[in-house]
DNA sequence: AGGGTTGGCGAAACCGCTTTCGCCATCATG
DNA sequence: CATGATGGCGAAAGCGGTTTCGCCAACCCT
């Protein structure tokens, strides 16, 4: 007789509880083919035939794995987020809405956001190898970049898609985006000098931080363009933090200067806070006899006193944008072309108001 | 002739670039099978063997792909964290230094962290039924929890597993962490006894938030076990708003009440901010004319001033109990035995101190 | 030396889907 | 009424792994 085959491997795991393809297919009277065409809405499917299974599939609360899906299809979709290693018992009040801002967009064109962390001690890149070697996302976005990023040299090396919120000097260039720093300040200025002001301070910051250099041009930008004298301003160059901003307070409003400001523009809400503590301690009323503006928008800027006038970035729309670059990204464009610069929006408080006729009133002692 | 067996769908799309698991096997001269075993562990491969699949591994970066291992094991190492919907719009300082824990301790059992949103308008449970229908993830992660809440019942309905942090009183028991809020409040009244205040003020919150009962309920232990007199204390509902900490002031501190206390124990560090700027705005000196605790451990609460005292989350530590007990609950444990409560810890800044001998003294003016 | 073990590894069957081919009715056309 | 064109759908080959079986050679005994 003719040797019967021989038994191989047999009994295999088969599906648990859980409804796949082919048991809608069977229900549906289909092939397995049949059912995928038809949920991802082929042409040439007949009307009948595909309410049917667009029915059954309803009924059973029947998605397509998405593991199954992006194997046979060859894609990944998803992104992944690392958070940044110095974020660690730092809270950082933006994340939270920066995150859902990037979730929801992915969500839109159904990719997935995967967020990652690095190990205590583990260099960051390894945190990126590994999920481009697991193959578990097409594509990253990056924050907090520094000069020379080693996060951006890797994925260049690589050539895996990703976007960068910032600017980071490397060799070649990569997409990313960037709020307008310049403009933001010399917005303010506009601001300020559309509620009257005439007499201006600046903080300004270590130079050889690039959004420091920035944010002076800006500062020098507004003063021209809406016609303030040059020597109706006075620069003062502080360290980035409150007592930079109580400093220059210290150096401004003690003496015997006559000219004092009337508008003090900060080029980041920590001075302002520094700024605004120290006038309310000489008896200024910020708001009212001295103008107070900062430029981040931190949160804790509702709660000063009085709450501060700032420049905040628009934190969903970066998300927003961030990931429709990335798509382009993905789907060939060139990195290079994509250096989007965005407006910070005025966020108005109570640190701000039109300047008080006659100098600063004192109400010290 | 015999007919030629008919030439069947034929030439299929290939691997690009990527190395996968059959690129090894080749260059490693042996069977796809026996890579996989050597990379997963399997005892019955011989060491030369082995060794040699580790290297050429290791030379090519090559991993198993994330998503053809899970389909073929039927797994999916993945979680998911389903952003709260009213995040939105309102950074949430705790949610960076969260989701760091939670990713942290997933990458220990190699498990993955999925981030998702909910979409305007859409009810927050189609987000959970998405996730699950398409199984991109194996259990959830559930925080701002509330009575009866749908996302709950719907796990449970579907019995998905879960983990939530918070109480949210369902009819059937869950696994869920939570802090000790009425230990906690209990404590900072412990805490300012020590220093000497006998007179206390509380600002209660709306009493239909479970976590506003339990803080009462902690304050009054507190008063009783420093056997503090009834009548040396006063109880003020607020909104749970900075402006709700003002207006507590004001109605304490304004009228011609003699009796003013020493200790203003907040349930909220908002609501603690605001008590604070009240006082200051009144010429008190807080932390030596009078002391004002908070409750949460905002980050924002480092920079009052003064700054805060505080009782806070150990967030890393809720995190990675969270991931521990979702590691039980998927491996069948029962969740009902899962109600971890974790003491939170004082952070002990300037906003409080010994009282002042007899009253405050009043600077006002 | 022959038979029973055992260690190491390959074959093949999935996991749950997508997609290429091509078959088979139908239908319009000449 | 034969013929070519479609439309609708099924078969089968992957995607990149894992895992069950079972083969085979080397080893261990007696």
């Amino acid at each position: 007789m003719g040797a019967a085959p021989p038994a191989r491997a047999q009994r295999r795991r088969k599906s648990p509880g859980t409804v796949n393809i082919n048991d809608i297919a069977e229900k549906a009277g289909v092939a397995p083919a049949t059912v995928s065409r038809a949920l991802n809405g082929y042409a040439d499917i007949a009307d009948a035939t595909r309410d049917r299974i667009l029915k059954l599939a309803e009924e059973h609360n029947y998605r397509p794995s998405a593991r199954a899906r992006q194997l046979a299809r060859g894609r990944v979709e998803t992104v992944a987020f690392v958070l940044p290693a110095r974020t660690r018992h730092k809270a950082d009040p933006f994340l939270s809405d920066f995150l859902d801002a990037l979730a929801a967009a992915l969500s839109e064109h159904d990719y997935d956001l995967l967020v990652a962390t690095v190990a205590d001690g583990e260099p960051e890149t390894e945190v990126f190898r590994r999920l481009i070697a697991a193959r578990k996302c097409a594509g990253f976005v990056i924050t907090n970049s520094r000069d020379n990023d080693p996060r951006i040299l890797l994925l260049q090396d690589l050539k895996v898609p990703f976007v960068v919120y910032g600017r980071a000097n490397v060799p070649e260039a990569y997409a990313h985006l960037d709020m307008d720093n310049a403009a933001g300040i010399a917005g303010m200025v506009d601001h300020l000098a559309a509620l009257g002001h005439r007499r201006f301070a600046y903080l300004d910051l270590d130079a050889r931080a690039t959004f420091a250099r920035l944010r002076r041009r800006g500062f020098d930008e507004g003063i021209a363009r809406n016609g303030i004298a040059d020597d109706q301003v006075v620069r003062i160059r502080v360290p980035h933090t409150s007592a930079g901003g109580q400093k220059a307070v210290a150096v401004m409003f003690d003496g015997g200067n006559s000219h004092r400001p009337t508008a003090v523009v900060c080029p980041a809400d920590v001075v302002a806070m520094g700024a605004i503590q120290a006038l309310s301690a000489r008896g200024y009323q910020v708001g009212r006899d001295v103008s107070v503006t900062g430029y981040d928008g931190v949160p804790l800027g509702a709660y000063t006193a009085p709450p501060l006038t700032t420049m905040s970035q628009p934190t969903a729309q970066i998300g927003r944008r961030l990931i429709e670059m990335l798509f382009e990204v993905m789907n060939g464009a060139d990195p290079a072309q994509f250096d989007t610069v965005l407006m910070p929006t005025l966020v108005r408080r109570s640190s701000d108001g039109s300047p008080t006729l006659v100098g600063a009133a004192r109400l010290h002692g």
